[in-house]
DNA sequence: CATGAATGAGGTTTCATTCAT
DNA sequence: TATGAATGAAACCTCATTCAT
């Protein structure tokens, strides 16, 4: 579960040619409406050809097995979204910090929900096909692209750590999650858009503070108010 | 998906006899141990009987299917989390926000992390088995007894809507997650529970003060950026 | 299917005290209730022994197996059937040809109906547990039965020979099986005793008729008409 | 128990291919040997898929659960019985009476000998996989096709009554099974082909005799001793 | 004697994968 | 190359039967 070498899972052959392309596209996107439809449980590569316009035969013939096409699937939407971010991170660097947190966290919440069918889709099947492996691979990428970019914050003389940065991405990424299971009409994602600046915002805000005055008192204590009105 | 009636998943046979309840207690244990050692995806009825020294036949008499044994285990823990957590709310009425905050959020790490294998392992199942419906109740349920907990707040006037209550609840199980996924070592347990804390105080007494004065407007509109000019 | 010694399905404990009479009639009861309103398909000991509000274990100690309280149902009933013809077989001695059809249809068709549900729980297991075989039997037993009688009948010089009787017989079952089969109103049961009368009377009338004349001739011939005028 | 849809029976995949063809042949010739060798209790999937010479799998693809495959035996085996009087029926249209009931006889013995082993195996089967509600739809099938060919008969005014038929055709069902359970030698067929005949028509010639005396009255009364008196 | 928990062989069905056409 | 029929291992689940209590 994760500990199979990653890379055996990309599809068979490269699709160079416009057939291939199309006829891979079909079945990625077959997948998903199966994923959607069916869940995970009861998708079949059969299935999914069959909803794809093709025989399994053919579906066998770009992916080596059932496993490559779902890795495919999610290794490809990771690297959108991860891309995306990026892109975000290196267009806000020497901004303020509020800034760059802004942009990146709209920068995540909009990729995800460029295609949020997809983004649904794929919860489902991450906790096999080496979800969390992938999740933490992509998670370091991000993690580092957004450390270089805090580097060039001009407001800031010591970025957040690490494992603040990381516990900023998981928090968020719980929160677009459970955002997307709940149901996520436009009005609901604008509000997310904005509850996750703000809450990285100050997150980050406080960890920041906290590093420049070395406050481990003060975590355990009860200024946090002060904390935010300062941030 | 989830859409089943959820009591559908019910034990078959209430265990009445002590014999029973040892039974019925090491299907659940080795039920948890299958999924950490082979995955959901190979996770087999045959499987778990085995690991619990009795035969299938034992174990489809107290589960109706496979289905209900996952969900019994899924249900039961975030029963036992929320328990956790409404007891943690109800100690901590009229007591500051902030401290408020911290006896959740501790609460809630040290509910998960006390069987943090439990934990680890339904994250594997909850995408079948109707998880993010049984993990909607759950979150309903807490997400009231914040509410009611806040609301007995001596320094707040408005205290924080249910949106938030909802973005911080979804954030911490977000970070929880990672964590446990990623490898909840003591002492990256330890700085969880110290960022979480931190994490939430400082969103919801950003989203608090705003509130007070008189933000409700202001975080419907579009002027966010403005907030964290100030910040 | 039937070439298993017969005797072996017996109940395996002879009830002789009264305890164990209720107790097997509340079993046969009961079986014959989940016949009708589950099917044979779906009859187990548990669900039998649960209606009968005893416990399987209990059950296996008046039957050794599944079979053999099949099995002893099927017998009681043909048992049951067979005696009341006979019995009406012995009262009709003597008298007009006519009579004594009529006697042995109507004491065949008042028995069958005298527990319809029965019969028809019975239909459903008869396939299995050997009912070819029990019912050869039971219709050897009746043939001889109305063999003797018919030698007693005043009228007729020559009486209808085994196979004529035979006919005559399953001609009969078939026709009460598909009325019980299709649903058995009080006014369709009428109806049935009636038109068997008349059936059995006119088809013995034929071949009597025809033995005395030597008629092969004539039963590829058209004259039926006259046949049974004469009958 | 014959309350489903009987549609949803049928065969999952029409064979188009010869190979098909002879993959499905294979198995419901597999399915009565089965049948005949072992009985209905023991007849497994894997059992005749083996006995057929393909794999399970195989004959899942053109039996969507065992249920079909029994149906589906049982509906052709009965169509072909079906459409064989129905033919007679159509072929004897303005004939004596007499000869209307010899052709319909015949046809029906003939037609279920034509195949005696499957139509014994069919027995077996029809308990479950709502043989009852089929053959009620066969019967009825039948009862149309003899009605309409009596309405043309030249020698008599009122024709049999449906109850009659349906007596005349279950009578004559019984008396084949009768026969087919016994032990169906050409000897015994030759014997059954004549009295069958001899018994349809009398018992048709006593009904309709008394119909054109004005009967009805009085089949419906209680005096059908004085009807044998008579004969 | 009665109980009912436990057993496990065996039945039904699915589905990833192959390969002849 | 594409097809889809065939494969068969393996999953889920049932139920007749036993035996410790």
């Amino acid at each position: 579960m994760g500990s199979e070498a990653l890379s055996t899972f990309g599809p068979r052959k490269t699709p160079v040619q416009a057939r291939s392309t199309v006829t891979v596209d079909a079945i990625s996107e077959a997948t998903i409406q199966v994923l959607l439809s069916l869940g995970a449980e009861r998708l079949t590569t059969t299935r999914v050809a069959e909803r794809a316009g093709v025989s399994v035969g053919t579906l066998y013939q770009y992916y080596p097995n059932k496993q490559s096409l779902l890795f495919a699937l999610l290794e490809k939407n990771l690297n959108q979204v991860a891309s995306a971010v990026e892109s975000a991170c290196e267009q806000s660097r020497h901004k303020p910090i509020s800034e760059m947190i802004k942009n990146v966290v709209e920068a995540f919440v909009d990729a995800k929900m460029s295609r949020a069918d997809i983004s649904l889709a794929l919860y489902q099947i991450a906790p096999d096909v080496g979800g969390p492996a992938l999740a933490k691979q992509a998670g370091q990428r991000l993690r580092k692209a957004i450390e270089k970019m805090l580097d060039t914050a001009p407001d800031t003389e010591s970025p957040p750590d690490k494992f603040a940065i990381e516990m900023m991405f998981a928090s968020m990424s719980g929160a677009m999650r459970h955002v997307l299971e709940t149901g996520a009409s436009p009005a609901i994602v604008r509000k997310l858009r904005e509850h996750l600046v703000l809450l990285c915002q100050s997150y980050i805000a406080a960890v920041t503070t906290r590093r420049t005055e070395g406050a481990t008192r003060r975590v355990k204590g009860a200024r946090m108010g002060e904390a935010n009105a300062k941030g």
